[in-house]
DNA sequence: CGTCCGTATTTCGTATGCGGTGTGCGCTCT
DNA sequence: AGAGCGCACACCGCATACGAAATACGGACG
């Protein structure tokens, strides 16, 4: 039998991988709060599922970083920590000059323009205003560079490290000069790895990490605030009405 | 009452730490081979548990790339990919290029006589032949600088690099030149970071790393034999002694 | 009135049960 | 005898059930 008269069809996405989806979605869009409780009978009430898939979407997550254990009492989205972005950042900076550089001695013609595109999608998103369209444009732009760079694993980390990062943008109230100002720098690496100068492209990445950084982890807003986890008097009760419509806050 | 009286506790590994851990183990030895089935049942009849705990390890298992999915077939240990070796060794190049510097920033006196103790070790190892002796100090010393660089997603991620790593490691036959060779390199790193120079440092790891990248990409036996997973010819049947006896090995 | 203790509730970790799906073997029909 | 078909088994995803542990609340005692 020939192969090519029908393609081989992957078994669909698991509850799993969908609880894993739309959990990460809720806490990266700040739908769950930093620090909120998870508990896996509401989650899977509210996803409509058992908690089987949600416990197992719970371990990735925990294991990436999302969610944190908190003795026995159960998952809390993980704080937002200054320290923590500033490691992201100092990571990032590393891995997006790798990746500028080997996007642009892999860079086709094909890449260019898409990479273009991408540019003056982001330049659209910039002055739009909306801030979550500016967050997702300069995702891709980044992670287009990582799939140039055509090391997958670069790209799988870089992937995490903008989940994590977009749960502090989303706080961030960009300010109407560096929004213009990012892709002003996006352009210069742009056109470091179209003109396949590995070194520009590097250098010119380098920067805007450094940059990116700053924007973020000086704000005052990215650390959490002091949550006493153990003291009694810090976090009030809460009715069950509020946990109800808390869970709600994941659709 | 006083807080400093008793040290609070945390909960034991639970069973999926120790189910993950133990098949993580078990994978970075070889002793659960690349491409080999894995099930469920039978890895927790192994390990005396439940199906449970044994699944949820292989969901984390699974999204670290240290097990992989085959349709609804189940899992296989992930191959060894010579691919995936390159392009672990292109982030590792930045990484530790990274943590150099780092480290040579802030390193601290203990640290540094800690750093000398794991260099004599590692000198020890070699000297003694021992494969595995080597690979531990190789990867003890590594994540040293990591700890020192005082960036913990850092540490995390070499952590988990040098865990696909030791897979590919503990078949190379180390030719008994580079075996001390890769200790030579280790101490000129050193000096760079104890002597608080970031440039050298991370000059030192970048050759390191390069160098490192040569001995485990070059070899021919990075890749898995081509097991044709579609083909109904590849893969001979399995009596049920050995799959049996696969399991054990998990031991 | 504050504090201590017992009990109820919550929630997780783990085990087991069930249905669906893929796999392989043996039988049958040509 | 070879090819096709059907049946039985294996295995996984998901749901449910059960027990342990910790918290929270209410009452009793000092």
């Amino acid at each position: 039998m020939r192969h090519s008269t029908v393609q081989t069809l992957r078994p669909g996405p698991t509850l799993i991988e969908q609880a894993y989806e739309a959990i990460l979605e809720a806490i990266c869009a700040g739908r769950l709060a930093a620090g909120e409780r998870l508990n896996q009978d509401g989650l899977a009430a509210r996803l409509g599922i058992s908690r089987q898939p949600v416990g197992q979407a719970l371990s990735v997550l925990k294991a990436q970083g999302f969610v944190r254990d908190t003795g026995r009492r159960g998952l809390i989205v993980a704080p937002l920590e200054r320290e923590f972005f500033r490691a992201i950042y100092e990571l990032r900076e590393a891995l997006d000059s790798l990746a500028a550089s080997l996007a642009a001695q892999r860079c086709r013609r094909g890449d260019a323009a898409e990479g273009r595109k991408l540019l003056a999608e982001g330049r659209r998103a910039a002055r739009s205003g909306r801030v979550d369209a500016q967050i997702e444009a300069d995702m891709r732009f980044h992670l287009w560079i990582c799939q140039v760079a055509g090391n997958p694993l670069l790209s799988d980390t870089m992937r995490l490290y903008w989940s994590h990062l977009r749960r502090a943008m989303s706080e961030v109230l960009q300010q109407p000069g560096r929004r213009h100002q990012v892709w002003d720098e996006h352009e210069a690496l742009l056109n470091g790895i179209i003109k396949r100068n590995p070194a520009a492209a590097a250098h010119h990445a380098t920067v805007h990490a450094r940059a990116a950084s700053k924007s973020i982890v000086t704000l005052p807003t990215a650390d959490t605030p002091p949550r006493r986890r153990t003291a009694h008097g810090g976090d009030r009760r809460r009715t069950k009405r509020e946990r109800r419509s808390t869970v709600e806050a994941l659709k």
